[in-house]
RNA sequence: GCGCCCGUAGCUCAACCGGAUAGAGCACCGACCUUCUAAGUCGGGGGUUACAGGUUCGAUUCCUGUCGGGCGCACCA
């Protein structure tokens, strides 16, 4: 199957294609232009293979490879050429003398065995960033709307926050961000870990510490009393006991020990909001949507499944086979939805989820932002689902794996005796270190600023490092790396928007409606990848990759930091001044936006 | 044993249904601050994309195999 959330431009039958030329050439008047420059380009080459008499030849247009080929490049003729047998090259010249890009090309021209490549016009770009600059939301075009639900961050409420949960928060975060932007309904679900065997010994733990007095003490830190409660169980034979009779009254509603565990999980997610709160994600309280509420219906997702006989007896436990993911020899896999002592797993869990998500929440989109090590039991979960009518077909299910964090050992990321790093520390140590920098750049600041910024910069620092890599590999963490304040890091990108901020304090003057005449190699430059930030989100709606994002970002920043240098601003006069000083104002909005969509701060000084 | 992911410059990473001479950053060498914040810009060196085949006009990308690494696979989550 092949997901096409955002596929407008993926429509292949010609009617259709048609249908949408026909619509954007009667809506001339058009402010909010009716679709990415890619997507406009496209259609062009598209129309123009059509003409040239290979109409179902796909055109293959992307940002050109290179600055001398232009701006963008369509690689269709190649292919069609020699499904033809024709010559590539009188196929090209055929296909560009139909291609009309009256008002958007200044320059289309073959070059090798076929490319085409085709040179934006500047009062193109020019039109195009006024437009940008007037709208809220840059002329980004809103897609059909969906219902997405995504689940994201979830920690095991057993312990604190550790670096474990921080990729899929700052990643779950950005993707919500941006398919929120997108004009989508996101549903953000926080499906902790709140329900399970080891809440019995961590309540059984806190009435003893409520009884000797030191509850409020020992919850300040979850690691040391979960360590602890664990020391009671293995030294305590009586203690143990307790435990398990406590899970036993836990899952049977007793009230006395849910209110227990109601304290205990109240502790735990107020640690985990301070983490949300530091790292500027935007989970809240009501996001929260742990295990526990699923509870009352893992029986009722056994029957259901038990019912439509998908559901096997096995060994004393109630196993989905799923043929699917049959071995050499035909074995289908087991997929276990009770135990055989009658209790619920995790895969019982998260079909109740994706039961309550598509028919209480109406999700379209259900995104899973979770290690890639789970990426069997997701697909196993999802073929159950789709099996057990839990998500009809029209509902997309979708895992979006990510690597793990390593440390500079290449190892999975630990402290140096060997312990998890809790998430909070980690986030403390990288202010820390922002603030030291800060402090080296510019002593002269306040403290309150140095502090302002050094938040800005060390959160940004480590949440830009994760971002701006490709979700699904490991990946290094390295502080020297992620703070060393040059080159592809956040400080530069929130380094390029002081620098904005600052021509504009210095500006006096400024007129916002002013044209945009581009001119100078770095201006256009700068004008072609400011109309590229809508097919960047696009693309990263499509597939969940913010690192496209960052890339964008970075190439932005060293786009408008080359047109800082070459094209003066204040100096300038007149309509130059003006010009520049609009695309400087698009430069600073498009980063802030982007930035935004990141989790990332940005700052008018620093 | 079966399955999934990965292997790109000294290091950290890109490369959009297969496209042009595989790109950035760090580090290294050099140039540029009496000019809008030098946390910057410009230039230079650095590659058999693990290896061997195959598919084709074209392969880092697709297929097969080998080597190396990571991770999953029946009652934890």
């Amino acid at each position: 199957m092949k997901r096409c959330p955002s596929g407008i431009w993926r429509i292949q039958s010609k009617a259709k294609f048609s249908e949408a030329l026909g619509f954007f050439a009667s809506s001339k008047l058009f402010i909010r232009h009716a679709m990415t420059i890619q997507q406009l380009i496209n259609q062009k080459v598209q129309a123009a293979l059509a003409a040239a008499g290979v109409p179902d030849a796909p055109a293959v247009v992307q940002p050109s490879s290179k600055v001398g080929f232009g701006d963008y490049q369509a690689n269709g003729v190649m292919g069609a050429a020699k499904a033809l047998k024709m010559n590539p090259r009188e196929l090209a010249q055929k296909v560009v003398d139909a291609l009309d890009l009256e008002g958007i090309a200044e320059k289309v021209e073959i070059a090798g065995p076929g490319f085409i490549n085709i040179h934006l016009a500047p009062e193109f770009l020019a039109r195009r960033s006024e437009a940008a600059l007037k709208d809220a939301r840059l002329g980004v075009t809103l897609p059909a709307k969906q219902t997405v639900v995504i689940d994201y961050s979830s920690p095991n409420l057993a312990k604190e926050m550790h670096v474990g949960h921080l990729r899929s928060t700052i990643i779950g975060d950005s993707i919500a961000r941006v398919l929120s932007f997108m004009g989508h309904d996101v549903i953000r679900q926080n499906h902790v870990g709140d329900w399970g065997t080891q809440f019995g010994m961590l309540t059984a733990y806190l009435v003893e510490t409520q009884q000797t007095g030191k509850a409020g003490m020992e919850l300040g830190d979850l690691e040391t009393f979960y360590r602890n409660a664990k020391i009671r169980f293995d030294e305590s034979e009586d203690f143990a006991n307790r435990a398990r009779e406590y899970v036993v009254r836990l899952q049977g509603g007793d009230e006395l020990v849910l209110e227990l565990w109601r304290q205990f999980v109240e502790v735990s997610l107020s640690h985990c909001q301070a983490v949300y709160d530091k790292l500027g994600v935007m989970l809240t309280r009501d996001d929260v949507m742990g295990e526990s509420a699923y509870n009352d219906d893992l029986a009722t997702v056994v029957n259901e499944l038990t019912e439509m006989g998908i559901v096997t007896d096995s060994e004393g436990a109630k196993v989905v086979f799923l043929p699917e993911f049959a071995d050499q020899d035909g074995n289908p896999a087991a997929y276990i939805v009770q135990k055989k002592d009658g209790g619920f797993l995790y895969s019982t869990t998260d079909l109740g989820a994706v039961r309550y998500r598509v028919r209480k929440l109406n999700a379209d989109r259900i995104i899973y932002v979770v290690d890639a090590r789970q990426s069997l039991h997701f697909q196993q979960m999802f073929t159950t689902c789709r099996k057990a009518g839990f998500a009809p077909d029209n509902v997309v299910l979708e895992h979006i794996a990510f690597g793990t964090m390593m440390g500079e050992d290449n190892k999975p990321f630990k402290t140096r005796s060997g312990g998890t790093v809790k998430l909070i520390e980690l986030l403390n140590e990288s202010e820390e270190r922002a603030l030291n920098l800060v402090g080296e750049k510019n002593p002269d600041l306040a403290v309150e600023a140095k502090q302002q910024i050094a938040h800005a910069v060390g959160i940004g620092a480590v949440k830009y490092a994760d971002l701006s890599k490709s979700r699904t590999s490991d990946y290094i963490f390295n502080w020297e790396n992620m703070l060393s304040f040059e080159g592809n890091t956040a400080p530069y990108l929130q380094y390029a928007y002081t620098r904005v901020q600052s021509v504009f304090r210095k500006a006096e003057n400024y007129d916002a409606s002013a044209a945009i005449v581009i001119s100078e190699p770095a201006e256009k430059q700068l004008a072609v990848a400011l109309a590229q930030f809508e097919d960047v989100l696009v693309t990263v709606a499509d597939g969940c990759y913010p690192h496209h994002l960052s890339q964008y970002l970075y190439s932005l920043a060293q786009l408008f930091s080359r047109f800082y240098e070459a094209c003066p601003i204040l100096k300038a006069e007149g309509e130059v001044r003006a010009s520049r000083l609009q695309l400087a104002a698009l430069t600073a909005k498009t980063l802030k936006t982007g930035m935004d969509l990141l989790g990332i701060e940005v700052l008018d000084a620093m």
